[in-house]
DNA sequence: CGAAGTCTTGAATATTATCAATAGGGGTGG
DNA sequence: CCACCCCTATTGATAATATTCAAGACTTCG
């Protein structure tokens, strides 16, 4: 993608932005060719490294990013050390606020990735014309709404067998439609032990136990298959 | 404040509005006194009967409610009868969602109390002229997100005390700025457990813990009553 | 190949859940 | 006003589940 900058896609759109698989899922949709080009020549998308930090809990948001590619966690630290990974985001995400408040959480990214980066001060001018981002921004609160309390349930309410079946469902339906193919984990048992509010030990068990009783027909390392069995994954 | 609702108060306001304790959280805030007015008479205020169902999991959402008087349970059910408390709604609180989607959790009366209703249709009106309304769903559910996450957190790091004490706390904290003080819990202790991912006998237990070493000096029924001590009750 | 990290397994412990019984509290009818 | 009942909450004894601490195996990468 990096050499296509200059390049105009089927679209009209030329840049980056041509080309974005994420665009209908962003802000940045609802603005003319004339503006979507005015993002792609500023350079709004950022590369990330893995490790890199895009938002740190405590620090005040001054910008909104959308996921382009790459995954993150989000996390969470208490003042004793312990750590809750409060989700994961994969690309069309948004990280940080769209209001000026205090970050709850650090988003770091697992893989080599790209971002884009809105400013709010970008957003708010842009609002004035395309009212469409506000109900854009609310919309896509309410998605993070409902997954938070999707997790809740699950933190609340589920086994641990039960969270990591559930936990692996949602990451195969994100790589891949097909259920019945193997998928790769971009995070670390620690990091899927943290967000399951497990520990490394109890979920490794578990994998393990899931193996064996065939409802995953590998578990090695980060690579994970389910069973073809329906009944079974659908659980 | 049922027989004022003709009179003027002084913020030029008649009817309920004007009484209304709560319109500096509520969407209505930025509204025109003649669109108050219109608000107040065309009586958006509905009383609610305790056990009442506000809003219905799985129901799609056509009108959000800002919460007047009242406590809220909001509830989440699983398929096998399971049931999570994903939060507790209070005056200044809103109920369903701005969005027409289904909701995902249902809104129960915990005591007699008061709502206000607004139509989805009549806040995409509004906002033509009045564009912080979208402004404060935007961050109501910004809100809304970190509450959601500081659950996520109780529940995957915390211990039975921990999440006891802190839950304690935020109620007190709503209904009395004076920690010292005796309080009241306006809900169930399987309401608590259920909002705590605990049972009902651990619960009970714990709150007998905390009272025999001193963190708590009354415990006996809905009422409960912090030690003085600082250090304790800062936990 | 070796070293450092990550992941898995093992054995013992701690915490919470479960099942069952008792106690408390509020309202109703005698 | 008291006795009784129903519902909610507490307590007790035991079982299930997840944690802890420790050791071993597997990966990755220099």
């Amino acid at each position: 993608m990096t050499d296509n900058a200059t390049c105009k896609a089927k679209n009209g759109l030329s840049g980056f932005c041509g080309l974005c698989s994420v665009r209908k899922n962003s802000v940045c949709e609802f603005l003319d060719p004339e503006e979507m080009n005015e993002v792609s020549s500023t350079m709004a998308h950022l590369p990330v490294k893995e490790g890199e930090t895009v938002v740190a809990e405590g620090e005040v948001s001054e910008n909104l990013y959308v996921i382009v590619s790459g995954t993150f966690r989000l996390v969470r630290l208490m003042d004793d050390g312990r750590r809750q990974v409060i989700g994961f985001a994969f690309p069309g995400d948004y990280l940080g606020s769209p209001d000026k408040i205090e970050m709850s959480y650090s988003a770091e990214s697992l893989e080599p990735g790209l971002i884009c980066r809105f400013p709010h001060g970008y957003l708010t001018e842009k609002s004035e014309r395309h009212t469409e981002i506000k109900d854009r921004l609310i919309s896509n609160g309410q998605m993070e709404l409902r997954k938070a309390q999707d997790h809740i349930v699950l933190l609340g309410k589920a086994t641990a067998e039960e969270r990591v079946i559930e936990f692996l469902k949602s990451i195969a339906n994100r790589a891949n439609h097909n259920l019945s193919e193997e998928f790769y984990l971009p995070m670390s048992r620690q990091d899927i032990a943290d967000y399951l509010g497990l520990r490394m030990e109890t979920l490794s068990r578990t994998l393990t136990a899931l193996r064996k009783n065939g409802i995953l027909t590998a578990v090695s390392g980060r690579l994970i298959k389910f069973a073809q069995n329906e009944e079974k994954i659908t659980a």
